[in-house]
DNA sequence: TACTCAAAGTTATACGAATAACCGATGAAC
DNA sequence: GTTCATCGGTTATTCGTATAACTTTGAGTA
């Protein structure tokens, strides 16, 4: 900057001034002219870390993921994260911990060096979880999952809602014997599997149904429990005329069992998914109807309360799941 | 750092070289006890701008990708580059521009402007390309594809290789008819359509076979063309008995091809695939022998040249895809 | 006793930008 | 003819760290 001020023959301020403020009439035109070409003709580029000294606060976010990076549907969480930073100029210094506290802790600290305006620490699935100490000094969003202590807000997927809204697709469409294979037992405490058997349960009872324990499965969310079990559902005394499967992988286990069957999906039987992942779910045949977990607008969310001037408490903000319509629903063969 | 000092009664000069210097005997054990009793009970933590802003380059590489985290098994590549920096204490600043030519130039500068220690351009798949100018000033590695104007050192898999890794593994199992689903025509130069053609009728060749056309296909790399070609193939005059599908999708619509046809793999068509994909290899049945990116491996490679010392030329590093054994590849029934 | 040397610190400065406070010249108002 | 505001800048200081160069003290030595 001094380069540029001898160049264009004035004072650094005067260079600073010039480049910075909005209120352009603080000079003449002919020395703004001058230190504009300068900048361009040397090539300047501010040094933001001078920058950051004297302001106190970095334009960076950190973001902590155990296995976000390596987990195919949850990159585009730091999309969103780092697509809402952008829109204030801000970048995002990532982290990927894989897991290692050891290293969490370390970067974390190096972030913290260099003074980001906050910190988003994500996580690869719903869960409780214990954030690091060093993350209650700073402005910090839990992405993706929640704080056990409930100290530091948090940004998560509506389970309750989305095994509501993904039964009631199946409901709203005629079907009243649904099963449902869940991803994960209910003692694991896993949001995603505790949500969703709530809200299809809820769903059931709203619609005068009851829960029929025998058309309910807890697998371990890969697709051999999903052709397992939909293999017990329907070849049972009462087969149900849909299933939901709690996760895409699940339903495409739930696909293959329903081929070797020699039923066609979904004329003998309707099913809905959850997760619409992108390298499955649109590839199935029929593709499959399934519900996105909201991964770009989770971690959009999660820097714009970074972001916020509020002052931040322990608050779980849960957002929806949309549905994302294909062709593996239909009304029941019965129904005309 | 000066509050630390206050509090152990010393200068900030002493703080500073207490901190740092590496060898420990310039000042008294009971001095340095100080210093560090203050730093730990005052919760200092080093300000990386100013240290950074004393010695012109930061901590920090700059990651740029064009859709990298939104892409299922690229997510690995940010995995390797993290990885790798971290070892030298580095950390990533990362951006996703979404092939938005704009955002990458504004978010190269903002990074320049942050004295990154260099820049890793990636792309989400293989390709040549134009790299933005205002890299050519730093310390800059194109990842996952080359510089068409070969000024930027890059890393990207060794396709050619590849395919003929591939092939040779159909031919070591005894296969003398092997077909190839490309995932792209020869025009479109794609490096990966390109190079794995290359390498199988080298591979052929070498065998001393003939590169038969009618057992060559060029699809569009979806699961679809996977499955016309593979049907093609094998309902034609002389059917292959092991067939290269140049992507794991394409091998999965092959597999849905041969069952269709009532035939097994690997007892009557072996298949190999390539990506590895991880949502999808392991989980065929049988599991899809194919050929691994590696993704991981060429992160780290990448920033592993920035970190050098030595003075880049423009040269393409190829890496090479491992095979990942699985389950899809035994030798030809007419052999015992 | 005078001199050297090592130990244990301290002082001063630079890195690059932002900004509060100041300053000189010009023209208008009273 | 003095005052006073405005324009168009400049000077000086601050942020936090690293380090070259210097100082002080005390012990050992010739």
């Amino acid at each position: 900057m001094h380069d540029v001020a001898a160049a264009a023959g004035v004072s650094q301020a005067t260079v600073s001034l010039v480049l910075n403020s909005a209120s352009g009439s603080r000079f003449s035109e002919d020395t703004r002219k001058r230190v504009r070409d300068a900048v361009t003709q040397l090539g300047y580029r501010t040094n933001a870390h001078a920058k950051t000294l004297r302001e106190g606060v970095a334009g960076m976010i950190g973001f902590i993921g155990d296995s976000v990076a390596t987990t195919p549907f949850a990159g585009a969480i730091i999309e969103g994260a780092q697509q809402r930073a952008w829109e204030d100029g801000l970048l995002l210094l990532t982290v990927n911990t894989g897991g290692d506290k050891e290293l969490e802790a370390a970067s974390l600290d190096a972030m913290l060096s260099y003074r980001v305006a906050g910190v988003v620490y994500a996580a690869m699935y719903h869960r409780e979880l214990d954030v690091p100490d060093a993350l209650t000094g700073v402005r910090a969003v839990v992405l993706n999952s929640q704080d056990r202590a409930g100290r530091v807000p948090s940004v998560a997927p509506d389970e309750v809602k989305g095994g509501y809204s993904a039964t009631r697709r199946l409901l709203k469409a005629g079907h009243s014997r649904v099963g449902l294979i869940n991803i994960e037992s209910l003692e694991s405490g896993l949001p995603a599997a505790v949500g969703r058997y709530d809200g299809y349960c809820t769903a059931l009872q709203e619609a005068g149904l009851e829960v029929d324990p025998d058309l309910v499965r807890f697998g371990t969310g890969g697709e051999e429990d999903g052709y397992k079990y939909a293999m017990e559902l329907l070849t049972g005394p009462k087969p149900p005329t849909a299933i939901f499967c709690a996760n895409d992988r699940g339903a495409w286990g739930a696909y293959q069992a329903v081929s070797d069957l020699h039923l066609s999906i979904p004329q003998d039987v309707s099913i809905v998914g959850f997760d619409n992942q992108a390298t499955l779910a649109p590839f199935l045949r029929p593709g499959l109807t399934t519900f996105e977990l909201p991964f770009v607008a989770m971690g959009r969310r999660a820097v714009e309360l970074i972001l916020q001037e509020a002052e931040p408490d322990g608050r779980v903000e849960l957002m929806d799941c949309p549905l994302v319509e294909r062709k593996s629903v239909t009304h029941p063969k019965e129904m005309p």
